[in-house]
DNA sequence: GTCTATACGGTGATAGAC
DNA sequence: GTCTATCACCGTATAGAC
């Protein structure tokens, strides 16, 4: 999950300069993420990401050649976080497709993930995807994989229970959907709704949708003790 | 749900010319949908508008004061709209809580409402919202009154099957959030994703949630027959 | 009411010194 | 790499003729 990488110009630099390189990107993209937070979508300038960041106009385009640029790595970036957040529990979950749902469901609220001004940011240009091809095409890889993942876990976990012939889609289009309005939901009321409200619901939709597997799914609900050791970098 | 009042300047203007001020700002805020749906709402200008509307620049402004007061009316516009289509259903409604819910459930995807360009307008807005006060507003008070509304009929159809120690918040909350969370999908997956498919996971969570209704939720479902019956104004 | 013309500030991007 | 200075352009908004 480092912060990014450079395709484009690999080679001929010292590991001191990549590295120090992709530190300044990164500061820059945080400050791309709070001036977003900040003043919105539409108003956010190469000037104030400038600002924030503490350097000049000239410096944002130096390590990134045009706005729309910095966009796009800023978006890049965050759904990169994503999908290493959900595969990272995943891989730690057990094996049992119902242990995967929860895991699944509730990776899409782990702390880092839920920080408002993420949200903020994803709500922000997931609205301009639509007449944006490459923000809609990141957004789209995002989701593709993971729901790939979700509907056949759902698939399974149907099966185990005798209720083969339910659709398996339609049962991860709703918890994938309830959770991308939890999303909005935290973005909005941020005071008085918070990420265990947003678990609650998740889990108590879980034991609606499969009651057969009631206590395995407060047994997955319980351990709040979601770790999310984001700094492991493989290497 | 006439299009716009003008309390500012109510007086001194004869009939025909309200309405004929009306109906050019009508055609304005169609333009402006238009336009963020096709170019974004960052891209959105005065000049967009106004080549969509087919008029000057400086006609918008004459209608509207200002850019921002066009964006307002905007919003507004559609927030009246949806309040207006789930307050209508839900006064032809039987008054049994079940039949509430459900037919509030359902009003979120009457066709009117789950027009492509509008959800994108509306997610357009509503991203921009936490960093424009009068936007938050607006749509905090869409809200409010409906989600109240969720929560009583929730709450008694809860206590009708015995279950009334469960939250009538979190179950109304769960409902309500689907239905952002699909909406956001009926925009992002427009081809592959319908409003009767939404329609259909909604119910199946509702049956989910109130199995004990089960049979009145599927007679519910059945009857897709939305009239929308819009043009209807009390005057 | 609608237009054309225009003022004026801010925006993304470049040039060139250090 | 980072800065200051500067450019051309485009955005909102206004003025004034019709």
């Amino acid at each position: 999950m480092s912060l990014e990488q450079f395709p484009e110009q690999g080679s001929g630099l010292s590991e001191k300069r990549v590295r120090s390189r992709a530190r300044r990107r990164g500061q820059l993209i945080a400050a791309t993420i709070d001036s977003i937070n900040r003043i919105g979508f539409a108003e956010t300038t190469l000037a104030s990401v400038a600002r924030i960041a503490g350097v000049s106009q000239a410096s944002v385009l130096f390590h990134f050649k045009t706005k729309d640029a910095l966009l796009v790595a800023t978006l890049r970036h965050l759904a990169e976080e994503y999908q290493a957040a959900w595969k990272t529990a995943l891989a730690k979950a057990p094996a049992d497709s119902i242990e995967r749902i929860c895991t699944l469901a509730a990776a899409d609220f782990e702390p880092a993930l839920v920080e408002r001004k993420k949200i903020a940011v994803w709500q922000a240009l997931w609205a301009e995807a639509k007449s944006r091809p490459t923000y809609m095409r990141i957004c789209g890889e995002r989701d593709a994989e993971r729901s790939a993942v979700m509907v056949a876990a759902c698939a399974d976990a149907l099966r185990a229970v005798g209720r083969g012939g339910e659709s398996a889609e339609d049962c991860a289009a709703a918890i994938d959907s309830l959770s991308d309005g939890l999303w909005q939901r935290l973005l909005a009321d941020y005071r008085s709704f918070t990420r265990r409200d947003a678990l609650r619901i998740v889990f108590s939709q879980l034991k609606a949708n499969f009651p057969e597997y009631a206590d395995q799914i407060d047994a997955a609900a319980r351990p709040r003790r979601t770790r999310v050791t984001k700094g492991s970098k493989s290497g």
